[in-house]
DNA sequence: GAGCACTGC
């Protein structure tokens, strides 16, 4: 920002909206410098609410911050409104435009959810008094509302990184605001990374890291030095509750919990903590049953509402209906009672909470890179976490919350959630990373690095997908699939698929497996719903019976009741069908070719079951007929078939979809495979001079000799000749 | 014969 620059600038907001200015008017004839528009009569009002939030009392002291410094972390706790405010603040005080004006630029916030860069949008653009997607926009996977006009843009944590992948320098940014940057997902760790270079190239860019007040020190020592400023949060107080003793089953102490908060404490809803949707069903039916078996007890009237994200959207709108009121006038108060997954620790608010109840777990991922599984299991929480949960009592009143463990185990609990780099399989972030030009993953500047096993693991299965050579380097092939928002396994069947004369179908399997369970299954008409399921079934797999429940779907979607009659999710299989179309436009985007093999060919089934293994060939498993399991191919995990899947036999060779750690080891959404695909299709893989020995495994016996009788065949046809 | 924390492209 040159002097230059600043003199061209002719109306600044930051003028417009200053206290003495804005008290001398009443009338609203001030033009909105954003459109040029009279602003209209709500315009002040807001800004009236706005100055009361905290981050205002330190305006002046951050955008001299800015100003003085490229890169700033800022620090704050909820309701402190720097989600809203501080974008603002930054379109204030820099200049958008380039100075021979050739160039506009502008500011990006992002968010680690979908749900959050939309309405946080929606709600600064109304700030500005400006139209949603012209000045403010938001940009999400399936939805870019934004335009040439858009000056502040907000968007996921994801898109930006998507965004960079064509524009490595953001140029289109003068300002990137990473916010909620403690939740440490994959996606803002890469970026941070990834930005630290961007600044070193780009001297006109600034960086705003905005987080929560954990590990501030940490964010400054990363970003070498980095200015640090605290904005206070607004929250009242809350009262935190241990047990004496460690609890040796903690559902039931959250219900006997939920019951004496009920009967004895002052009006005010409470929040539970629970793992999962059946935890979260069953405790419902529990704390119903108890509240209906009090007999003559003058008890309030209650309302539980269980809450997790695969529930639908109209069903999580009920968290946000009033507490029932007494049943006689006079009686006892009622009260709202939400049982919720982690969902209400960071993505969903719920106002009026005054009682939480913590057990103190979470299921959690985990990523073993020696086995190469990712699983969820139920895990002890942080104390961050832990924090942040007895915190949601706290937001419109004082609050209590009620840790369902001793003060001693809080105090044993890790103070921070393991950052996700540090828990997932970096196959698919690293071919991400290629894409975008770094060379040396190995020295990648994380601010938590990887575990090495983890990184060399992800190296190699890029290398054995043909993704990265044997020198490391990005292939023709690997760009390819780098361009598909997917797994690389599945982005390399759906690059090869055309190959075998069946991407239409790849395409539409890829899809079903991204989206969530289409299956649906209620506790009362299991049966029904399982038989709904079987009519879909293929014997040769669980990829193919998804084929066709897609086939289904396209030719009954206008018909409502075929939803219902079939057990299938609606808005699951609308879902696949906008991916399907989104990796549809960048297959054309690529040239290539939609086509299929004829239906009635015996190949179809078969080509499809090729194309889908040249891309799952690193998760196939062996059926042990001695041993009665399944063995996985060079990992040697013993398995079983998930108990979903349709076939109806035990095939001798199967790839999977997913390894499901539960009560057993799991293999889940699996097809049925033959031994000579595995040695044509993948044969650098299933290179037995290099295989680790299990003397055990009769898959290697199998497959040695298929490849002895191979080497015989060849030769003898040589001898004819 | 079992389950699906939460995100995201």
């Amino acid at each position: 920002m040159g002097t230059e620059c600043k003199r061209k600038r002719k109306v600044s907001l930051f003028d417009v909206v200053d206290e003495r200015v804005t008290a001398k008017v009443k009338t609203s004839t001030i033009i909105n410098p954003w459109n040029g528009r009279p602003y209209s009569q709500g315009f002040h009002e807001i800004l009236e609410k706005r100055k009361t939030l905290p981050v205002w009392h330190q305006k002046h002291e951050f955008l001299k911050a800015l100003k003085e410094n490229q890169t700033l972390i800022l620090v704050g706790d909820t309701g402190s409104g720097k989600t809203t405010q501080i974008p603002q603040f930054v379109l204030e005080a820099v200049e958008l435009e380039s100075c021979d004006r050739t160039k506009k630029y502008m500011v990006g916030c992002t968010q680690p959810r979908r749900m959050a860069a939309m309405s946080v949008s929606r709600r600064v653009a109304e700030e500005m008094d400006v139209a949603i997607g012209e000045e403010v926009g938001y940009s999400i996977r399936f939805e870019d509302v934004s335009s040439t006009k858009t000056v502040l843009k907000y968007l996921t944590d994801g898109m930006l990184l998507r965004e960079a992948m064509t524009d490595p320098l953001l140029e289109r940014y003068k300002v990137i605001i990473l916010d909620e940057a403690h939740e440490r997902t994959l996606a803002t760790d890469v970026l941070f990374g990834l930005l630290k270079e961007v600044l070193k190239n780009r001297s006109d860019l600034k960086l705003v890291v905005m987080s929560a007040t954990l590990e501030a020190e940490k964010f400054q020592g990363y970003f070498s030095g980095a200015p640090l400023m605290e904005v206070p949060g607004r929250l009242h107080p809350v009262d935190i509750f241990y047990t004496q003793e460690p609890e040796r089953d903690y559902l039931e102490a959250a219900i006997r919990t939920v019951v004496q908060i009920h009967l004895s404490e002052p009006p005010g809803d409470i929040l539970v903590f629970l793992t999962g949707e059946e935890e979260i069903e069953d405790a419902c039916r529990k704390i119903t049953k108890e509240f209906g078996n009090m007999g003559d007890r003058p008890v309030g009237p209650v309302k539980v509402i269980p809450l997790y994200s695969t529930l639908p959207p109209a069903m999580q709108q009920k968290i946000f209906e009033p507490a029932p009121p007494p049943v006689t006038e006079g009686g006892p108060p009622g009260r709202k009672i939400v049982i919720s997954t982690n969902i209400a620790e960071t993505s969903l608010t719920i106002d009026g909470i005054v009682y939480v109840i913590d057990p103190g777990f979470a299921k959690q991922k985990l990523y073993n890179p020696r086995v190469r599984v990712e699983s969820l299991l139920v895990s002890p929480i942080s104390k961050a976490s832990a924090n942040q949960r007895s915190g949601r009592a706290g937001r419109t009143q004082p609050g209590k919350c009620f840790r369902l463990y001793t003060e001693t185990s809080y105090n044993d609990l890790e103070p921070q959630t393991r950052p996700e780099i540090e828990r997932s399989n970096l196959t698919n972030t690293f071919l991400t990373l290629k894409k975008l030009g770094i060379d040396d993953l190995v020295h990648f500047d994380f601010m938590d690095p990887p575990a090495p096993e983890t990184l060399m693991r992800a190296l190699e299965e890029l290398n054995y997908l043909g993704a990265l050579d044997d020198e490391g380097n990005l292939t023709k092939l690997g760009e390819i699939m780098s361009e598909f928002p997917l797994d690389p396994q599945m982005a390399k069947m759906l690059v090869v698929s055309p190959e075998f004369n069946c991407s239409n179908e790849i395409l539409s399997v890829s899809a079903m497996l991204s989206v969530p369970n289409c299956f649906v299954r209620p506790r009362e008409a299991q049966k029904a719903a399982d038989e709904a399921k079987a009519r879909f079934g293929h014997i040769d797999g669980d990829h193919l019976t998804l084929l066709n429940v897609y086939h289904a779907y396209k030719q009954n979607n206008e018909d409502p009741s075929w939803y219902y009659d079939n057990f299938v999710n609606h808005r699951a299989l609308k879902s696949a069908d906008n991916v399907r179309q989104q990796l549809a436009r960048i297959m054309a985007r690529l040239n290539l070719k939609l086509v299929s093999t004829d239906f009635n060919s015996r190949d179809y089934y078969i080509n499809i079951r090729k194309a889908m293994l040249a891309g799952y060939f690193m998760q196939v498993a062996h059926w042990e007929r001695t041993k009665g399991h399944y063995l996985t191919v060079k990992d040697n995990q013993v398995v079983h078939l998930h108990p979903s899947n349709c076939l109806d036999h035990k095939p001798e060779w199967v790839f999977y979809n997913e390894f499901v750690l539960t009560t057993r080891k799991f293999i889940r959404t699996v097809t049925c495979i033959r031994s000579e695909w595995i040695v044509d299709i993948a044969p650098h893989y299933y290179d037995l001079e290099n295989f680790p020995s299990c003397e055990d495994s009769e898959a290697i016996r199998v497959l040695k000799k298929l490849y002895r009788k191979r080497e015989k065949d060849k030769v003898e046809s040589k001898s004819r000749r």
